[in-house]
Formats: structure tokens, sequence, C-alpha cells
DNA sequence: CAACCTAGGATTGTGGAACAATCTGCGTCA
DNA sequence: TGACGCAGATTGTTCCACAATCCTAGGTTG
């Protein structure tokens, strides 16, 4: 009946597969006249989906320069891995008050996982491994914070899709998402937070890595007007 | 120079403003092309505004209905709460690692309050009472928590707004807020998260009683879809 | 008299064209 | 070489149009 969604949010979507799978690299800049001819969409839609994006971190916007798919600095990795740190840990603590049910959806995000390893199927093997840790976010019970996530792991999806080779670095995380998973459901809270706290310094030491040495390799020209990366694009005057 | 912002942005902040001051009634229907017309921008720009503040979740959209201001659920309420005791409670325990200069910021805050009380200037109380837990949050350092805690305390807003008599609600806060500030400050950490989880069970029950004893009473009428209609705040001019 | 149906107006959702503001690149001139 | 300026391109915003949907009043029918 009511539940017909608009049309520039659908658009949204399409766009944040595209970034989000890949296709679209970081850095590229979206023309909204061409985008909106290819999408089918008037301008004004496509702009209230670049805005949505925009909100959620996967798009920068510059006044009168246009939109470019956000290359992830340092800091933004940074950033991510301090909301990651937070929301995570903040889990775990919040495990003691969950219900059994929730406890085993948790469980099967990882057997998924395993699956997806044994399977080889390598690019759906990291996408199984976030789903764990939205999982694991999703037992705090919030709405909010749910939303968050998806947008934080959307960018740090960015990131993935500079990966020299996808597979190599996607594999090992599994089985510790196995152990950190285990002790949640079995009570060892204590030690699942400190193997998740060692667990985002390493992937952070990781992703830092690969964006710092795409970052330096900057092709010629661009480095007088580089883009003004402002952490989040969110005006600050309290 | 580049540092120009959309209309669309500056429109959404007016009305942001008038939302959180209470000139704007949880319920309130924004006809679009009034409100454009009042404020002297386009359809368009006003409804890309519009969008923005549905995504702060102050503004309520039903596709072909329209948008009102939000009125805040029980449930809403609760998931404020949520995000608060997870956000303020993770900052106090990352206050170990800030700098001295960060938490005599976070005294700062508190002292403008007691100003504030002081002076009797009831409705900066309120505001100065939130402006300390946003430094709280903002000691986790993240601009991703800063922005969603905004948006948080905006909502919050919305229900002080329906509050009987603001004065007498907001002023027991203020020592509350102090004893907290200084336990972080002094490094008792343990304590004053025992303390802040007591506060945020306090408000949030108080929080809810209004929202509650405000939602009952649906004025006769039942119709079960109707938008309660308040006469608008909003000075027509055109 | 009540319940259902219908038509018309009102409001929203989306599209399209136009124009002003600004950026960018290139050629000119010193 | 380097500064200046101009023209094309792209964005930001406005205005207008129209289809889709909702709402309401009023009429019809049982």
């Amino acid at each position: 009946m009511n539940d017909q969604v608009p049309v520039g949010e659908r658009v949204a979507e399409t766009l944040r597969r595209r970034i989000t799978e890949g296709h679209l690299a970081p850095g590229t800049q979206l023309r909204d006249v061409a985008l909106a001819a290819e999408l089918g969409v008037a301008r004004h839609t496509l702009r209230s989906a670049l805005r949505l994006l925009e909100y959620e971190g996967l798009l920068t916007y510059q006044m009168h320069k246009g939109v470019i798919v956000k290359t992830l600095s340092t800091l933004d990795v940074r950033e991510i891995y301090r909301v990651r740190r937070t929301l995570e840990l903040s889990a775990i603590e919040h495990s003691a008050l969950v219900t059994e049910a929730d406890l085993s959806r948790l469980d099967a995000t990882v057997r998924a996982a395993e699956l997806a390893l044994a399977g080889q199927e390598w690019n759906r093997v990291g996408t199984a491994s976030l789903r764990f840790h939205q999982a694991l976010v999703a037992l705090l019970g919030s709405s909010t914070f749910d939303q968050l996530f998806r947008g934080v792991l959307a960018q740090l999806r960015l990131a993935f899709a500079l990966m020299p080779d996808e597979q190599t670095w996607q594999s090992p995380w599994i089985s510790r998402d196995r152990e950190i998973c285990d002790l949640v459901c079995g009570g060892g809270r204590d030690s699942a937070k400190a193997l998740l706290w060692q667990y985002l310094d390493d992937s952070e030491r990781g992703v830092l890595d690969v964006v710092r040495r795409n970052g330096t390799e900057v092709p010629k020209s661009n480095q007088p007007n580089s883009v003004r990366q402002v952490p989040t694009g969110v005006r600050q005057e309290v």
C-alpha cells in the first residue's frame, strides 16, 4: 500500500551498490547530467540521491566542483575504526542481556562466512565477515547504530576495493571471527573484547597500509586543489 | 572562497532551529510549496532541506502525504536513550586517554550550565546541560559520533518542547552533571559511569512520562491517519 | 439515517528547461 | 616563463508542468 519507495532512494541504492562493489573507483567524478541520463531520472532526483550518499560518507561534495567517490584518507580510516571499536566493544558488553536467539543469529553469520571460505567464493568472504560484525552491533538493539554501522562498513569497502588481492586479505579473519563469536556466545565477554580489540588493531593497520600506499601514488596533476576532506563533511558550529 | 554553503543546508539549519526551539510543534505538517514561498527558495531546494532533516530524525516522511515534525513515540525515546547510554558511557571509559585540555573544556560546559541556572535563564539551562553531554561524547574524538549525537539531542528537544514547565524539569539535572563531571575529571570513572547510568534512567523515565501523557490525549476525532494540525507557529507573509 | 461510492480539489512526487554562479582550460600578451 | 582574461563546461537554483495520490464534501442507495 504505502510502502512505496521514492525514486531517489532507489537510485541511491543502485549507486551505493556500484560503489561498494568497486564498479566506481574512489576518486571518480560523477557528472550529474550524464548520470541522470544514464539512470533515466531527472537531474534533481539524481542529486537528491547523491546528497544521501554524501551523508552516508560514500561521496564527497565540493561546491561548484561536483561530487566524487570518496577516497579514504588515513584520518577517515582511523575514524572508521574508532567507530567500530566503540560500537563493537559496547555490543559485546551488551551481549550479556540478549536472548539465545540473538546469539544463534550471530553464530549463523560466522557459519555463512566459513561456508563462503570453504567454497572459495572469495568475493563473498569479505561481505560475510562484515555481516558478522554487523550482527554483533545489532546486539545493541539500536536501529540508529545499525544504520550508522551500515554506512561505516560501506565506507570500509571503499578501501577493500583497493586491495591488491582481496583473497589473501580476507581469508585470515574468518577464524578470528569464529573465536570471538564463540567467546561471546559462551559468556567469555572480557576475552572476546580483548580479542576483538586486537583484531580491530590489526585490521586497521592493514587498511591503513593500503590507503597510504594508494594515496601516495597520486597521479601527477592534482596536488594543489586536492579534495578538501573534512572528515565527514559536517559543518560544525554548535 | 570555497566554504560557501548550499542554500538547502542553510534552509535546513533555520528549520532545525525552528523545530528544536519549539516554534514548530511536533505533528505540524509542513506544506512544501507554502514553506518554500515563505523562505524564498525553490520547492526543490526546500525539499532537499527536508530530506536532510528527515535523515536526522527530526521529520517524518510519508509517501504522498508529506512531512510532519516528528512526534516521538515511546519507542523513539527508548532508542534515543539507548544511543545516549552507549555513547556517553563509552566516552567516560575513553576519558582515561584524553588530554587535560579536553577535560577542562568539559568542565567549562558544566560551569556554563551552572551560570545559566544561577542567572535563572531557564531556557538556556536545558541547552547548556545538553552541551555538557555533547562535550562528554566529544571525548571519544569521533566526528561521526559528534554528528550523530547532535541529531539525537535535537530529537530529544522535541520532547522538551512538550514539557509542561521546562523550568522545574531542567533545574535538577545540573548538579548531577557537576557530580559526573568532577568524577570524570578526577579519574573516578566507574563511579561516574554508575551515576550517569542512574541519571539516564531517571531522565528517560521523565521523558517517557511526558511523551506518553502527550500521546494518549488524542483529541476527539479518532481518524486513523489524521495528523494533528497545530495551527502553525510560522508567520505567513507571502 | 448510515454506509458506501464518487468526483473534484489539494498536495505531493518527478520531470524538463532555463539561467546565474562558478570552475577550468587555453590562448594572449607582456 | 608567467600573469591575465576570456569562453566553454559544469554545477546550483529557480520556475513551470503534469501525473499520482490523498482528502473531503457531497450525493446515492439501501
